[in-house]
DNA sequence: TCGTATTCATCGGTGTACTGAACAATACCC
DNA sequence: GGGTATTGTTCAGTACACCGATGAATACGA
């Protein structure tokens, strides 16, 4: 049987799209802190005292992810991590004022490197990029949890 | 500072297609082999005799990356990795009949598991969802090693 | 031909990213 | 109110994915 051809395969992309940014955040954003440490910086900015397993489903990280990553955080001073003395389970966090300013400072060079990271492609051709990675990325996350979308239930 | 909206950030929706992927993959494909296993193997039924560092060009891997891949493929069986007589520095690696076997299956599963993957697309979407992905991650593959396209040196 | 430069592979270190299993705390139901 | 189920976190294990440094083999130039 022949080889099959890569550049048609939507998980090769993916992985070789994902590696290209990997190594463009490197290069102009931070070297120390990474994109999704960066995406949980973001999230807690906007809602302060979220605990640990809804902030790792807003930035998409599995619960084991989520753990190192903000371990990480934590250990940088970045966030502070307390137990809730409501529900003895959860683990609330917040950001320091040090996180505060790494966060506003990476979100300027963020915009910088997808300007970059963007260029080969047009304005409208971009809003396509987005909206068609977003639907199959929106599709398959659906398909891990069946009937969600159509009950809704909690 | 607000939070910055991150379904317009290309590297966050590239990080949750490869998850979305990797997801599916083990389901619809397999749970031993991986993806960018599948990579190397697809390479190798084209080009036997390849050495390691022009695969893991081939694939899109980095060097540390390709040695790990291939040493689980050889443990497994599903390659040979022998020093090339000519050139002691180099590994050269080719398929054991156990490699091809499980490259024709993984290669029918795949097609199955696309299919799957970008079902939310329609013919003339998925034509463009490739093209912009693979204009980006070019261009940023190609920020890396500047002059490299333009004189061609060796 | 001999010494320097380049190239390929490996090693050590860090950081995602997943699963399955264990544990503690809370919620729920009879 | 006590036993069971659920939920949030952690831990162990596996697999990418990168860099810098090291070592071995080859290439090249004076």
């Amino acid at each position: 049987m022949a080889a099959a051809d890569l550049t048609t395969h939507p998980g090769h992309l993916a992985r070789r799209l994902q590696q290209a940014h990997y190594l463009l955040w490197n290069t102009m954003v931070s070297e120390e802190i990474t994109s999704p440490q960066y995406a949980v910086l973001n999230t807690l900015v906007d809602e302060p005292g979220l605990d640990q397993r809804t902030v790792g489903e807003r930035v998409g990280l599995d619960r084991s992810t989520i753990a190192e990553v903000i371990s990480r955080l934590s250990r940088r001073g970045l966030l502070d991590k307390v137990r809730d003395p409501e529900d003895g389970r959860r683990s609330l966090l917040r950001l320091t004022d040090e996180g505060v300013r790494t966060h506003r400072k990476l979100t300027v060079r963020t915009a910088r490197m997808n300007q970059v990271f963007l260029a080969p492609l047009t304005a409208e051709e971009r809003t396509v990029f987005f909206d068609l990675i977003r639907r199959v990325a929106d599709a398959a996350e659906g398909l891990r949890n069946p009937g969600e979308s159509l009950v809704a239930p909690r």
